[in-house]
DNA sequence: AAACCGCGGGAAATCGATTACCACCACGCT
DNA sequence: AGCGTGGTGGTAATCGATTTCCCGCGGTTT
């Protein structure tokens, strides 16, 4: 495994005219240049990254931590994250932390060892401990969600008012009885999602049954758990605001074994238009996040953060989702 | 940020006994040791990644590279990575290569710089480069795919049995007309596919068209083109075998927007077994491949040829898929 | 009692790059 | 002729950990 030694006696220089000719920083002679460049290719020498940033006290990669790499929400703002990512030079480590906050934990210690150059999370919860990349000084961005626990930048979509939106939209349609399905307590979108839902029930006038309210976890499993619950109730909800596609999944397949159409007899809206919704029959109404958007910005504000050492003030974006009305949420089922 | 010099001088030790006792390699006097654990509590201390992989010339850190973080197949493949990574206390890096050569090889030189313990890589052809790994002699494993330029472990899926398989199955319901929906050519998977698609024909009597087999992306997008063409074709087929999940959104997009059926009017198998496959109707007919067991071997393997310095001989593990027959592939549709 | 052994811990080398600092040379100006 | 000056390139310090080597101490063996 060749080193910077290597190269330099090969070519017959010093280590520092490698490192100079390689990295462009001050000016070489063309001469010497073309020597260090044939000793590499002949070689095959690939500087060692970790001494690199040792000596540099930064590396070129960014860390992202999200709850579900199998959740299309979060692998679509990961594609966000990465375009904006390379196109600055910087690779990514996704890390999932499967909502577990020791899973989660155990991530934050290896971006703070690795002295990786910044980190964009979806905490787990909003007290999700960052207290080793606090004291190296590790530029944080939230996304999706917030942590109370640091004062950094978050990248975040109004899950209340378009929680609330949903629910006026199921109003509009004639639900009488609409419930939720929403997210554990703690993660702040999953708390948003149902103060939106109240919210919304409250505008209209409606009382707010704990009946039809579930808290799960953002899986298949929650959805088909809470679903299963609600809608065997003896009075169960005509409607049910569905906190994300992945919870969709099962209280769908719930809906199918309960011989229940959606639309017709329960009507939903889902978070998250995930790629599925216009295959299903009735189609699902969704409310789309732009997902590659907010990855991109949580990348550009820790990249920018990143440059300037951190002295900007923290700035709070909150994007704002959009309602598509499709056929699951009308009883007089379009095709 | 405190260093270990820091440590050493509060617990009043030297960076040696410092380092023993946070690493246990040696017996130190417990004394020093409560010492220095109440020192590193005191700083914060998190030791130096970068110092310590390169005095110790390794780092707990696995690359798994793959071409689309939004494929669920792969997120599928990495959820198994990390489980059996995890366990090892090793991290993943994910990386998203986008089918793109030149984002692979990228990655494949991140890898090698930051000389990560090993890679677990999906790769975009069977020609992809990997001479940066193999002249560090980093261990790779490829999964899904098989690369002609390294020898290596790989975890494979029998994709041209299974294909020929779905044929099998799709001319026993009464399908005539049986097309594929093949990936690019050069990536392993797609010829394979492609293969076990004419050796279906072939087992059954049947002739191959060329006007039935069209190639493109594994995607959405590929699988609207694809379908498109096919579909609208003067003498269209009335059969498809598509080569993933992700492109049977598309091929079904594009169905529903040609008023056909799919079973009644185009029978269709898809490989992987999409959460939604069966929230459609008819249901899908799926070729459902082991993903998360190939993932959690592929990292096995890997983790294996890292402790064992190598040596060992390349292995080849060839999992098999599983047919499962829903309502998309049988023309009396059943619920 | 001398020699030896085992063990805990400190000083310093080491990993491989970057970079501060300095020496040197050629050139132009006074 | 002598003296900056600017551009090149070499020497060595540096980043922060791990690890080798060695020393000293207490106990055991002959």
């Amino acid at each position: 495994m060749a080193t910077i030694s290597d190269v330099a006696a090969l070519a017959g220089v010093s280590t520092a005219t490698v490192s100079r000719a390689l990295n462009g920083k001050s000016t070489v002679d063309p001469l010497l240049a073309e020597r260090v460049a044939r000793a590499v290719e002949e070689l095959g020498y690939t500087p060692n990254g970790l001494a690199r940033g040792l000596r540099r006290r930064e590396t070129a990669v960014l860390a992202l931590i999200i709850s579900d790499v199998e959740n299309p929400f979060f692998t679509a703002i990961a594609r966000g994250v990465e375009d904006a990512a390379q196109a600055a030079g910087y690779s990514v480590m996704l890390c999932n932390s499967d909502e577990n906050t020791a899973k989660e934990r155990r991530y934050v210690e290896v971006a703070a060892q690795e002295r990786l150059a910044g980190v964009i999370m979806s905490p787990t919860t909003r007290d999700s401990d960052v207290g080793p990349l606090t004291t190296h000084r590790t530029p944080i961005v939230t996304v999706d969600r917030r942590l109370a626990s640091a004062d950094c930048d978050a990248v975040l979509l109004d899950s209340r008012a378009a929680a609330q939106e949903a629910v006026r939209h199921l109003v509009s349609r004639g639900y009488q009885r609409i419930g939720c399905i929403a997210g554990p307590p703690g993660v702040t979108t999953a708390d948003d999602r149902l103060d939106g839902y109240r919210d919304g029930l409250r505008a209209a006038g409606r009382k707010h049954s704990a009946k039809l309210v579930r808290r799960c976890e953002f899986r298949e499993a929650g959805g088909r758990e809470a679903a299963t619950q609600l809608l065997t109730n003896p009075d169960p909800p005509d409607a049910l605001l569905v906190s994300s596609s992945t919870m969709s999944v099962g209280v769908l397949q719930v809906m199918a074994e309960l011989g229940l159409r959606s639309g017709r007899d329960v009507g939903i809206v889902s978070f998250d238009d995930a790629p599925w919704a216009t295959l299903i029959s009735p189609a699902l109404t969704v409310v789309a996040q732009p997902a590659h958007a907010m990855g991109r910005l949580a990348a550009r504000l820790l990249l920018d953060r990143i440059g300037n050492g951190g002295s900007r003030a923290t700035t709070t974006t909150t994007m704002t989702a959009q309602l598509i009305v499709r056929g699951s949420s009308t009883r007089a089922t379009f095709p």
